[in-house]
DNA sequence: TAATATAATTAGGCGCGCCTAAAATTTTTA
DNA sequence: TAAAAATTTTAGGCGCGCCTAATTATATTA
């Protein structure tokens, strides 16, 4: 049986490692969840004795095939509570990540089938992630930046990088959610900012910081 | 803010004093939680410097108004949960309680309000027992136990005393859930079990101990 | 009411997950 | 490649929630 400690660590190992595909480094661990060095080095061996990392000391991290498993559970778990929240209870998408961390954790098995198949076992969760199946294994995503597209090209918004609530909230603001379409009107090369009309009509306006974090299709 | 282990405390008090009708002593909370007694007076220390229940060393405790409102916020989050798994994910009425002890430390305010509309503002639990209002107060129970109905009359299962796993399954072996109709055959006096007619049709044998922990009203 | 039994509290210890400060190791740079 | 810088680990400490054992207070009974 796992902490709820122990479950974040795997999770923050697994996001490290696979999303970001940096080093799992002990400061990179200690950096992502806010805690400190010598806490990881802590930690870390107590998973290594678990048999949930590989770990050699002054070396760095990684998920042995047990710890994997471990982690795209808790992905699984998570993104199921967030489409639950978004979907049944009506909460704004930037209103689930905090909720969905807390009922993460929850032991049961059966209860994550359950609520798998009372929403109809989903492929993606409210910010357009792929949520594994029961044996771990993820959806296609082929979906790539906003960045990328060029001038003329219409796209629909799949997925957003960057869950941030205050992004999240931005993305409202200027309309722009799950399905949205999006046509490239023009490209600012001097700072990358790309001039957008959402859904065929209102025009805006949107930073390439903005654009590397919303994530498409071709329409 | 308040721990998981301090809301379990308060939830024991709670229910020693206000269900059980009982005194809330160091012993009697102890045992509740399958702790020791030393542990208790640890946290009921603890609780008192909180102003969540009343505490003079050698005599026992009560909830502090502000206990109180916290200690219904947790029998109302415990059972809009429960209420939750058995309609929404299908968990049969014996499968309900482990799960719904650990959802109903989630902290989320908004949560519970928002699980509320989705349940539809529901009244009973699916054990019978009232949940109670945002404002923390309790829909009338007008029940009484099945034991206490007399030969001839016809009754309508409306709760349960005891809410454990065996008890609830043996319900679901004889054809008894909420909203059976149970008719009172025969009263045997040397045991004061009952025999009773499930639904018009079904006869069964019930003892003394199971017509106790069966809360009806008259039809 | 004094002796005894029972209940409650205190003292001190333990594992967990975290911390700071010091030591060890690796990496960078002169 | 030797010194300096950065990273990682170890040592030791702390609060939480729990424990056992010893002490203190209350309740019971002779």
């Amino acid at each position: 049986m796992s902490t709820t400690s122990e479950e974040n660590y795997i999770k923050a190992i697994f996001k490290l490692s696979h999303e970001l595909k940096t080093e799992a480094t002990t400061s990179s661990i200690a950096e992502h969840m806010a805690t400190k060095a010598s806490s990881v080095t802590d930690m870390v061996q107590k998973l290594a004795d678990k048999h949930l990392v590989n770990y050699i000391k002054y070396q760095g991290v990684t998920l042995t095939p047990k710890g994997e498993k471990a982690a795209i559970k808790m992905v699984r778990k998570h993104r199921l509570w967030e489409l639950f929240l978004y979907q049944k209870l009506g909460f704004k998408w930037n209103e689930i990540h905090e909720i969905a961390e807390e009922l993460e954790h929850i032991k049961s098995d059966v209860l994550i089938e359950r609520l798998d198949k009372f929403l109809n076992y989903p492929q993606k969760d409210p910010h357009g992630d792929p949520i594994p199946d029961r044996k771990g294994h993820f959806p296609e995503n082929k979906s790539f930046k906003l960045s990328q597209l060029s001038k003329g090209v219409k796209g629909i918004v799949v997925g957003v990088n960057d869950k941030s609530s205050v992004f999240l909230a931005y993305l409202d603001k200027v309309g722009i959610q799950l399905g949205t379409e999006l046509e490239i009107i023009d490209c600012n090369e001097f700072d990358n900012s790309l001039d957008i009309k959402v859904n065929d009509s209102k025009l805006i306006h949107l930073s390439y910081q903005a654009i590397q974090n919303i994530l498409m299709i071709e329409k």
